[in-house]
RNA sequence: UGGGGCGUGGCCAAGCGGUAAGGCGCCGGCCUUUGGAGCCGGUAUUCGAAGGUUCGAAUCCUUCCGCCCCAA
């Protein structure tokens, strides 16, 4: 129970269908309680890093806008209103070894990480399902919008979520059989309005909480100056060239870029200029316009099959780069150690290395992997 | 003190007689469980200054101011 309103009703519908629910929040940063004798009463979010793993500017107040100790006490009422146990168990440690580590890892070395999907595949479906067995919880309902069916065979199949503008499949295609199995998406076939419905109905008092954005983790959505804080020497300053090779601008880092990005650059010219690619090695990020953003091949390593097998040829999906990503016409095979090689029908804008190209069938999820 | 060029919003910059493009940046908003992108709206009564010509000038003329380049 993230404190938001699809975990709340995941958790709700639940326990009105009879099950046995035990509600379950994971602490994921160390936490100072809303003081409203602080001064600085907007010090209610949670300080990451005294105790280590991240340690980050304390003088930054505003944090994310999940998992901060307001909405931990948010999915407390939420649960005492369904009448269901409440426990929080601390993923500080794990949370700052899996997904902030990666996170800093992959910004210092050119690559754009998605921290949502580390925190699914390494925290939800990983170390929180393990503590849902210690609670003798049968399974692990989480208010993502997807669905899961199991065939006739036993098998379990991925689905985007009914409400497709609300799907978060994107961020889940490392999910295996064993959690698929294990793992239950009760709002998945419901769209939002239906869910806040639901919430109004059941009087949770989150009924119109706004919908959660942006990285939970990082203060004011400056996540260069976090990466900089958490890897001081990261901030290696660099060229800025273009097409050809001549330097067009400065820049203090290739973790402030990512492929497409267009803000920021601190350059001038007749026309909008966008980073092509980044050179890790040379501190250099290559600009140009943006139909030189195009690409048609990719390749992707730590593929995961839902299936659980991979395919042995050319095979059709649609392809999807980034959430919001209209999936797009493609064929993809696999290749040696897990990983694959994939050709769209037409260029897609900014395939980036570090995201994750998910493949589907119509809304079926058939796995994915991370961009090379 | 011979020759040439340039001064347009915070920055880059188009326009070269008909009533201030565009880009960057910035400010709002939309979108959004990643980043980026995208979309909508806002951002120069004014074109180094002062005169003049004209129905009308950033655009033509004059002078001045400030930069830059090439020759000696």
């Amino acid at each position: 129970m993230s404190g938001g309103v699809d975990s709340s009703v995941a958790a709700a519908l639940l326990a009105e269908q009879g099950h046995d629910v035990i509600g379950v929040s994971m602490q994921l940063y160390p936490s100072t309680p809303r003081d409203p004798s602080t001064p600085n009463h907007e010090a209610s979010g949670l300080v990451i890093g005294r105790s280590g793993q991240a340690a980050v500017d304390p003088a930054v107040q505003k944090w994310g806008t999940c998992c901060t100790i307001d909405d931990l006490y948010d999915a407390r009422r939420v649960a005492a209103t369904i009448g269901i146990p409440h426990y929080i168990v601390n993923f500080e440690s794990q949370f700052g070894e899996h997904v902030i580590s990666n996170f800093v890892r992959e910004y210092v070395s050119g690559r754009t990480p998605i921290p949502c999907s580390h925190c699914n595949s390494d925290l939800k479906f990983a170390e929180l399902l393990d503590r849902a067995r210690a609670y003798d919880a049968e399974q692990l309902a989480t208010g993502h919008y997807a669905r899961i069916e199991r065939d006739d065979r036993g098998r379990y199949h991925l689905y985007r979520g009914a409400d497709n503008s609300k799907d978060q499949t994107y961020f889940l295609f490392s999910l295996t059989q064993e959690q698929l199995a294990r793992a239950a998406f009760p709002v998945g076939h419901l769209d939002k309005d239906a869910v806040r419905e639901h919430a109004r109905r059941l009087n949770l008092h989150v009924t119109s909480k706004p919908d959660s954005q942006e990285i939970c983790f990082v203060p004011d959505g400056n996540y260069a100056a976090f990466v900089e804080r958490q890897a001081p020497d990261a901030a290696r300053p660099g060229t800025i060239v273009d097409h050809d090779g001549r330097v067009v601008g400065t820049h203090a880092g290739v973790h402030r870029f990512t492929i497409g990005q267009r803000k920021g650059l601190g350059l001038s010219s007749s026309e909008p200029l966008y980073v092509l690619e980044i050179k890790p090695d040379a501190a250099q990020v290559v600009v140009g316009s943006r139909d030189a953003l195009g690409r048609t091949r990719l390749t992707a390593s730590a593929v995961n099959w839902i299936s659980g097998e991979a395919p042995s040829e050319w095979l059709r999906v649609n392809a999807q780069i980034r959430h919001r990503h209209a999936a797009a016409p493609a064929k993809v095979r696999s290749t040696d150690g897990g990983r694959v090689e994939l050709e769209f029908d037409t260029p897609q804008t900014a395939v980036t290395p570090g995201q994750a190209v998910v493949f589907y069938d119509g809304d079926e999820v058939l796995g994915g992997g991370w961009i090379d």
